[in-house]
RNA sequence: GGUGGAGUCGCCUAGUGGCCGAGGGCGCACGCCUCGAAAGCGUGUGAGGGGGCAACCCCUCCGUGGGUUCAAAUCCCACCUCCACCGCCA
């Protein structure tokens, strides 16, 4: 969401962020619905006005008057009742606008229409080399028995998985590594619901955009979220907090649900894409300035960095265009993992930072030194995202004999074990 | 699942239809007093929308949404959340 007030003056603005990020709305449409609101507002305060002291008189009249009073009072009552509905409707309009009014994206971001725009800024690492012909996740895992496909699938449908033995202490030491880093970080662990109400999505901006995506449950009006970061927002909305408690920094974790409606067909092999994973989120709310939240931007995707060399894999830095990159962003970088079966870097993180877009949705404010309550910024980024990540990682460390190179910085966490 | 109780301005609390256009205390801020502080005294102390060059003014908000009434924090209905007990349960 943006202030009212920004769009009034700068629709030249807005314009040009829907149509950067290929969305549909007519901004006069929106600006026009914004001035008859706010007429229908005043238009209606006046008469209430009028409203609240005949009532106040009639306590005070007499017969005679409260009699001219009565019929003074219907007739507003008719009138305040028609500005009500106009108003409610008015209303209701705008905030249906407002929901799909875009983020202004960041002048260096690319514009364009899609992914293809995207543009690579820098890559760490090489690709693995290997003197024997390399195994792909599926068929790793199910040599070493670390996996079930077919029977997890039989109770629970396509992209379902049961990780099994070594994959599961493997996928626990990547989100105890995550966490530990991020508490290094000054960040506070925070295992959070899944299970969210409707204004939680709609607060972080999921909702009414990509309401397919997210498993509903309608017995009971809930929904399953796909990402903590909308419990993190949804925890602290309709809160003012104190400039002091600021930045908040969490390590969120939270089993994630997507119904992945818009890529049905695709990746449907193993562990890529899947409708229930484990993540730990980076999460962090700031004050509203725009070289602060810059500056925690660079932060998370650099925590994201680290922990995928000390991880040693191969990883590429993208930064995302104007089209791929949603409505509630102003920044997006994702972090493509290599993947040596396809031979190519797949999305493993996706840094955002969305200025105060999330938080005037979700109503997060703060107090600022001077007293004046704002908005506050919001920006998250993956740490860990698995089984997709462990996919990555036994690609990557497998050895000929199907056994896995222990990255150093997870045997801590694997009773010191080199191999798995 | 059942029964009972509760939700008021950061916190505690007053408020059972019009003097609530929300009172008091705590906390906080500023001032007086003081060498400085404490205590004491005084003043101020929420959010949103709108209007005005400005001092300032108007409207909305007492968990949320409806309803009754000339008039609702107060009465009625639904929902949300919390507390207690019973039942069930990892």
């Amino acid at each position: 969401m943006l202030d009212r007030r920004f769009i009034r003056d700068h629709p030249d603005a807005v314009r040009e962020a829907a149509r950067a990020k290929g969305i549909d709305l007519d901004v006069d449409e929106l600006l026009q619905t914004d001035k008859s609101v706010r007429n229908l507002q005043h238009e209606l305060d006046d008469a209430q006005a009028e409203r609240k002291s005949s009532a106040r008189q009639f306590a005070r009249a007499d017969e005679a008057r409260r009699a001219e009073l009565r019929a003074g009072q219907a007739e507003l009552d008719g009138r305040l009742r028609q500005l009500r509905d106009e108003l409610a409707e008015a209303s209701a309009q705008l905030q249906e606008l407002m929901l799909r009014t875009p983020t202004i994206p960041w002048e260096g971001a690319p514009v364009g229409a899609d992914e293809s725009a995207n543009v690579t800024i820098r890559t760490w690492g090489e690709p693995p080399s290997f003197d024997f012909e390399p195994l792909d996740h599926v068929e790793l895992l199910e040599k070493r028995g670390w996996a079930e496909f077919a029977r997890a699938r039989k109770v629970a449908g396509e992209r379902a998985y049961a990780l099994r033995g070594d994959a599961v202490l493997l996928e626990r030491a990547l989100h105890s590594y995550a966490i530990d880093m991020l508490l290094n970080r000054d960040f506070t662990v925070i295992s959070v619901p899944s299970l969210v109400k409707e204004e939680a999505l709609i607060g972080t901006g999921q909702f009414p955009g990509h309401r397919e995506e997210t498993y509903a449950i309608p017995a009971d009006d809930l929904y399953l979220a796909g990402t903590a970061e909308v419990a993190l927002v949804g925890m602290h909305s309709g809160e003012i907090l104190d400039k002091k408690q600021l930045p908040v920094r969490y390590a969120g974790i939270s089993p994630c649900f997507r119904r992945e409606i818009g890529s049905a067909g695709r990746d449907v092999r193993g562990l890529l894409r899947v409708h229930q994973f484990e993540k730990v989120e980076q999460f962090v709310i700031c004050e509203a300035d725009a070289a602060e939240s810059d500056r925690w931007h660079a932060e998370l995707l650099s925590t994201a960095e680290h922990l995928l060399q000390g991880l040693g894999l191969h990883y590429e830095v993208v930064e995302t265009s104007t089209g791929d990159m949603g409505i509630g962003k102003y920044r997006m970088n994702d972090i493509n993992t290599w993947f040596p079966s396809l031979n190519r870097f797949r999305e493993t993180h996706s840094c955002s930072s969305l200025h105060d877009w999330q938080a005037r949705r979700a109503n997060l404010r703060y107090r600022d030194t001077d007293g004046t309550v704002r908005f506050a910024h919001t920006l998250n980024n993956t740490a860990i995202a698995t089984p997709r990540l462990l996919a990555a990682l036994v690609e990557n460390d497998q050895a000929a004999t199907g056994e896995i190179r222990v990255p150093e910085v997870l045997r801590p966490y694997l009773r010191q074990r080199e191999l798995l």
